[in-house]
DNA sequence: TGGGCGCATATTGTATACGATCCAGATCCA
DNA sequence: TGGATCTGGATCGTATACAATATGCGCCCA
């Protein structure tokens, strides 16, 4: 009989997931490099496992891998930073009003719980913890929603989001934000969609006004990079 | 002097590519397993390189890689089906609008040789390579808008409706929705983004239409599958 | 002194070897 | 006969070894 033996997830995942989090939490920034070797000694285990996680990294976009070069921290274009607000600004009203309409009370109180560890973390003044929490957040709209198709795609957009916010955030210590998603709460415990999907909607325009859209030199983080073309 | 190395794609890519283009062509069938000695041998790489390429389509959607089990092409269900159109709904006519409006005399003939290559495999009896021009027609619009992020989230999303419609589709050999790829060329040709917008919206609305949302038992590709739970 | 070249080293890319798991068919016992 | 168990082969997961490439430093020569 077998025992349920709770199938450990993937090495290579475990693995994946820490760095995400580091990098959501700007713990690591763009354009930090991450060695193979390195991670082998950090998390303990073989050169095959770290690049797997590399890789899955790099297709959500928060790595890029240069051949023979290594795995660096993605830096998102202008560009780029645009159309990842517009596909969110697109996709999670829509959600959101889904999610509003059929958020279970156990869903509207894991939403406070959110709130309040967002809170918690600006008190303690873990910026990075306070930002990575607020994406998850978005996320578990997504899954109240129960699209958990698009909850990957969402979850790929917010992932780029949080590397936009580490290079073009204006005022890094005023995320006041807490309040667009206290608003949202409010929306929720309503059941209330279409409150839910205007302010959602409004609170993805407030985040994109915030950055700081004019062209930049290189962040400095690695000189060679603003000088090889 | 550096002689422009023309730097060879990764082999995994090459792999990669190859097989994504038998499943959009439906030669693999959602179901289909994937032996990595089987590729190995076919395309004369290591296992290495063919898990690599299996890790890429796995992140694509295209495969589900089961622990210790291997590779399928996966089998989407009808949720996913409805959130992947949902969200090409709610994406590609705001992009069509935009390519439509920057489209330059080259992106159009690039346009109407895509359809005449479709009219061709039709005309040759061959409705898969068809479907994948039809395909690449809607990925082609996104390079035109010049979305480079919002290409890449497009090409998972078609991906994955080549494996809906594998499944789900009603009338295999009347694809005759050519005539919605006609109607957005012409829009194109006036520069009508507008035009464009509601075009793509009802092409996509009436492909949706087509599928058989009927709950269905097992396609029937494996047996064990339909009987292991 | 300053620029270019070449070599040593660090790092990544790929192949292979070994161990773990799963699956199917055979065997055994009630 | 039927069901459970055992075992061999096939297949996947991970670690390691070796090859290819890039990088940085020192040397040479003008």
């Amino acid at each position: 009989m077998r025992v349920m033996a709770e199938t450990r997830p993937a090495p290579a995942t475990e693995i994946a997931d820490q760095l995400t989090d580091a990098i959501h939490e700007h713990r690591l920034q763009p354009g930090a490099k991450l060695r193979e070797d390195e991670l082998c000694e950090i998390f303990g285990v073989s050169r095959t496992i770290v690049r797997q996680a590399l890789r899955s990294l790099e297709f959500e976009g928060l790595l890029t891998i240069e051949k023979n070069r290594g795995a660096f921290v993605s830096k998102p274009t202008l560009k780029e930073a645009h159309e990842v607000f517009q596909a969110r600004a697109l996709r999670e009203p829509t959600t959101a009003r889904a999610a509003a309409e059929r958020a279970s009370d156990a869903d509207v109180a894991m939403l406070e719980q959110h709130i309040e560890a967002e809170h918690a973390a600006l008190d303690g003044d873990e910026a990075g913890l306070a930002l990575k929490l607020s994406g998850d957040f978005h996320l578990e709209i997504a899954r109240i929603a129960d699209q958990h198709t698009i909850e990957q795609f969402l979850r790929q957009l917010i992932s780029r989001s949080s590397l936009v916010i580490a290079l073009y955030w204006r005022r890094r210590n005023a995320l006041c934000e807490s309040n667009a998603h206290h608003a949202l709460l409010d929306a929720f415990r309503n059941r209330d969609g279409p409150s839910a999907e205007e302010l959602m909607k409004g609170h993805l325009l407030d985040i994109y006004s915030q950055l700081d859209l004019r062209e930049r030199e290189d962040g400095g983080t690695s000189l060679r990079d603003a000088l090889k073309r």
